[in-house]
DNA sequence: ATTCTGAAATGAATCGATTCAATCATGACT
DNA sequence: AGTCATGATTGAATCGATTCATTTCAGAAT
């Protein structure tokens, strides 16, 4: 199967190989009879543009990366979404890396698109992934930062404001009357899980008599939380929380899981619950899952917007850090008691 | 901000570029102290090879395309995570495409894919993308059907007996006593709708007395399967099914939505409702939802596994079909009515 | 008839990593 | 001393699309 480049085509349309390369990108530079017949010689030998050629020229490829710390959740699917789209009618691909929560993963995709010369990247980074992401934008790669709001004004981010997301949550499960809440999330490693139960503490703070409790976890998943919610259904009554801030809603409906399915403890009249991100499947849980919604596609399609500004900006780009705020979703799941 | 290249490391270190290629791809070819100096002035140049670069001269990308139908489908996002995994034990990558159940974003993915010369292609194709896929596959680029059934024994495949998969469904409802039957599923151009409703028909054809009805969808998401439940509350009683089989599991969250939200068609005692993938968010549910299980992550993980096989095959590559058995989960909602 | 103009087409040079035949160096062995 | 084998290193050629300075040519203007 002999390949097809550029010169193939060239000489079956009795053409040089310039002339083959301004009809493939810029069409209206040649007449239009050697248009067609170009076309024509395209299509006879089958004839497809490797695009490793065309980036090798162009320096730059025609992708940009984006890293998220767990394709499983729909928050981050929405929010690739977003960012598909808008990347599209800038003519640009979005490539999906998966961190799943571990640094060994998220550093690897990094260097897997600093290899490609990606257009830029967007990544809702772990911990302070800091160093890394700077020598990637020092040697010239847009770097935008989602779902993650940073003290490092270099960067442009997209972000949405986790600790008045947190406060939202536990000020909600304050007012129903809950006094001993507990936050389930973790590992601290990441940003959002420790913003968000700042924002619970200090909502806490401000309501004498109500206690918080943190409830460490691995991970922000349905198994992870449906393992909590077992761990809760084990302790006595007397020790357990009456309402429960969880990181995610992926733990939210696993603790959920746990509780509704092994043990007797309702929601919300024993314990409340609350999640976040307001995924599609927080209105079909058993009980109605209250969340905290955040514009996931919305985040997507600005952060793209931003490498988009970064990237075509040269000396005079200005960083942009834009925030948005989270709004307070009320389902069942917070019902007050009675 | 000069590119550096592996000119400019080798002017560093005082070796041939042949040389620096050598550390990088076979460092065991190369004595102990030139090793140690390439990467010395690697690291204090900041060099990153180019994969464009590497790719053309190597004549294949080192990523395999993935098209799916649906990112936001917890099914495919399992199903990609299998791929990755496997994928990445050959040292691959994985581009997750998505058509959204339209043609012509399939077909744009496709292109994109050949254009980057990926190692290979998985589709979970609409319709009979047969020309394009049959065209892709004779240039060289092998392709393996995942999650599809074919008759084309031209290709490799990894599939679920949806036939099966719907009979076991409608079989199941019928033994729950149920007499008045709905498909919920959409559109036909997806042949796993198809072959889930033909598997279907036969269960109830082999029963007297027992109906079944078709409810077409254009798409199979949540919202659309919200707007189904909404049409259905909104019809006599007397007209409505007393059992529904949704096309999957989104479809069946989303009917359940609005039959528990909206109205008062208590799930199952009125309505059984059973859907089909059995993703982790089905039993989490208002009413925990029966399902079809599929073998998501084992279905990419054997879909890469095939194409690893095709790609290393040679002349003498015979293309396999594999198809897993799908297995009933019965929770909830298909309670019998007691 | 001559010059000029603009459009169209040309083709060598380029991007950067890899390859491989050729060269070089070292030490072992006769 | 001379021959050989082994291992290390070299560097020109290659992959294929794009670019751009240059050439070609038809027609307009003088």
């Amino acid at each position: 199967m002999a390949t097809i480049s550029v010169r193939e085509v060239a000489a079956e349309a009795g053409v040089s190989v310039g002339t083959v390369s301004n009809v493939l990108n810029r069409p209206d530079k040649v007449s239009a009879g050697t248009v067609s017949r170009v076309q024509a010689a395209i299509e006879l030998l089958g004839f497809v543009r490797n695009d490793a050629a065309r980036q090798l020229r162009a320096g730059r490829s025609r992708s940009i990366g984006l890293v998220v710390l767990d394709v499983g959740n729909p928050f981050f699917t929405d929010l690739a979404r977003g960012a598909e789209d808008r990347a599209a009618q800038a003519g640009l691909t979005v490539l999906l890396g998966n961190s799943d929560e571990t640094a060994e993963r998220e550093s690897a995709y990094l260097d897997l698109f600093e290899e490609q010369r990606v257009h830029g990247v967007l990544i809702s980074p772990l911990g302070d992934s800091g160093e890394q992401l700077k020598r990637l934008r020092r040697r010239g790669t847009p770097t935008v930062l989602v779902d993650r709001q940073t003290e490092d004004r270099s960067f442009s981010s997209v972000a949405v404001d986790d600790v008045f997301g947190g406060h939202l949550a536990a000020s909600h499960l304050i007012e129903t009357g809950r006094t001993r809440l507990a936050f389930v999330g973790g590992p601290h490693s990441i940003r959002q899980v420790t913003d968000r139960l700042e924002g619970a503490r200090a909502a806490v703070a401000e309501h004498a008599g109500v206690t918080l409790e943190a409830i460490d976890t691995c991970s922000l998943s349905v198994l992870e939380g449906r393992a909590i919610g077992e761990a809760l259904l084990a302790r006595p009554a007397e020790d357990r929380p009456d309402a429960i801030f969880a990181a995610n809603d992926l733990l939210a409906l696993g603790v959920l899981q746990a509780l509704s399915m092994l043990g007797d403890l309702r929601v919300p009249q024993e314990i409340a619950l609350i999640g976040y991100d307001d995924i599609a499947f927080a209105s079909a849980a058993v009980v109605p899952l209250s969340s905290i919604r955040q514009p996931s596609a919305l985040i997507g399609s600005t952060a793209v917007e931003l490498l988009l500004r970064e990237a075509d900006g040269g000396e005079n780009f200005e960083p942009e850090q834009i925030v948005f705020q989270p709004e307070l979703v009320v389902r069942a799941s917070t019902a007050a008691r009675d």
